[in-house]
DNA sequence: CGCAGTTTTGAGACTGATCAATGCCTGTGG
DNA sequence: CCACAGGCATTGATCAGTCTCAAAACTGCG
């Protein structure tokens, strides 16, 4: 028997698929009428969690798949002694929890950073999405492809960019895949984390990730105020990070 | 066209599927007639390349995709500067290449450490694996969800471990790898790579790589002498790494 | 023998960590 | 409406793990 942890509630109320707010979204592709049809008799329902609720904990096993229809979670795993990487963030669109279905065991937990919205997939069921929905099992991969470059990304990130490089890297990545949501507006965008999470992310301490935030700051490439992010110098940040931006074909999502 | 880099040429002889050398070690699943034709179909041929042959390259489309036979290798990705972040190493059963043919491009590189034998897949049947082969299909999802695994422990070290940690652990790491694949001997393996090699893979310097594989001689934990590394004590490095041993299930490959 | 790549060692510099306060907001109870 | 607590953000001071630079010692190989 599955309990919910605190926390997780079922949705009071749930749109049927082809309402799904997601498919409404230009980030995403569309699907056709058989493949709606089959996800929404894959779909099982869907839950809301408060910010910070534990979706799923490493060690454990989880009867389902999810996708993210609202609200941001983070990846993370714990060292013994209580230091914690976060491996990557998770917003609308994403899936999360693959890892238990394949291997019966998850090996990092999931938490949510606001109030998240998942639409849920029982995991004995993805067995026969590949029977039947090719396209949907391909899909699948195309996730577990693009999670595996998005960490590929931030092991560079960790492993060889400066603490300066790191933040302006991953503040501009994040404030991109917002726009692409739809999630921006004119250069601001809320982030809903604290400045713990961006330096677990980045493999640096909180003092460090502060100074350097301010350092950001006084250089007039950013402010972060108050849960609100702002891109003052997209060119600076850039140049400080290096980045490059591209313009993402729609994407697939369960 | 594609013309083959240099350093790389179709192998001289090749096995049939059934007879393939991965099939007879216990690391790897089985496989029951109809998929063993299925792959022999799917498979076009085999590679060989020298040591240090840049098998993929960031940025480049490939218009295969590969199963390790017999060697090492590891995937990259470099900033402008030439600062290199070594993502991981993959060994025979490593499927590499699975990015490209997804995303139609490559997000990071590829290279051979040994001399490496290469069993070769043309992108444009992926499809049709997908399509009437969903076992298959399946293990190729097993597949990018190992990849993520790893990815998230490298991360974790890279991110949050001290440098001994992180040195003892990937060494762990490899070793126990290795043995899975019956390339172990009495504690001894044989490691191809150069201490710049695990200081990229780490996020360390080559200097401090060094000190600190020199500490852990000093500490009775290992010794690594020509290529050859032997672990001494797996319980003194399992001890410093945390590391948790888990004997893995048999798992699948293309 | 001599070169090229690799490993090893020492010295000193610096990025980023740790420690310790202080300040700032927001929500809560009186 | 104020006092106070708790969670975050910010700042200064000091420490240390790692980095960089430089040079020497090895190793395998032509």
């Amino acid at each position: 028997m599955q309990i919910s942890p605190p926390g997780i509630k079922p949705a009071s109320e749930q749109l049927p698929c082809s309402k799904c707010l997601l498919l409404k979204n230009k980030a995403f592709r569309n699907f056709n009428k058989k493949e709606l049809e089959f996800v929404q008799n894959y779909k099982s329902g869907e839950m809301v969690a408060d910010a910070g609720t534990t979706l799923l904990l490493e060690q454990n096993n989880s009867a389902h798949l999810y996708t993210i229809l609202s609200g941001w979670a983070f990846r993370y795993k714990l060292l013994e002694d209580g230091r914690r990487q976060i491996l990557n963030f998770a917003l609308p669109g994403d899936f999360i929890g693959l890892q238990s279905s394949i291997f019966n065991e998850m090996d990092h937990s999931v938490e949510s950073l606001t109030e998240i919205v998942l639409c849920i997939f029982p995991r004995e069921k993805l067995w026969n999405l590949y029977k039947n929905h090719h396209e949907l099992a391909f899909d699948i991969t195309w996730l577990a492809a693009r999670e595996e470059r998005t960490l590929d990304e931030n092991l560079l990130s960790v492993g060889r960019r400066t603490a300066i490089e790191r933040i302006s890297h991953i503040l501009l990545n994040l404030y991109c895949r917002l726009e692409q949501l739809g999630m921006t507006n004119k250069g601001k965008a809320l982030f809903p984390f604290k400045q713990h999470h961006l330096a677990d992310a980045l493999g640096l301490s909180l003092v460090h990730t502060n100074k350097t935030l301010k350092k950001l700051e006084r250089m007039k490439a950013i402010r972060w105020k108050n849960d609100t992010f702002e891109v003052i110098s997209h060119k600076a940040l850039a140049k400080i990070a290096n980045y490059e931006f591209k313009d993402p074909a729609p994407r697939p999502f369960i």
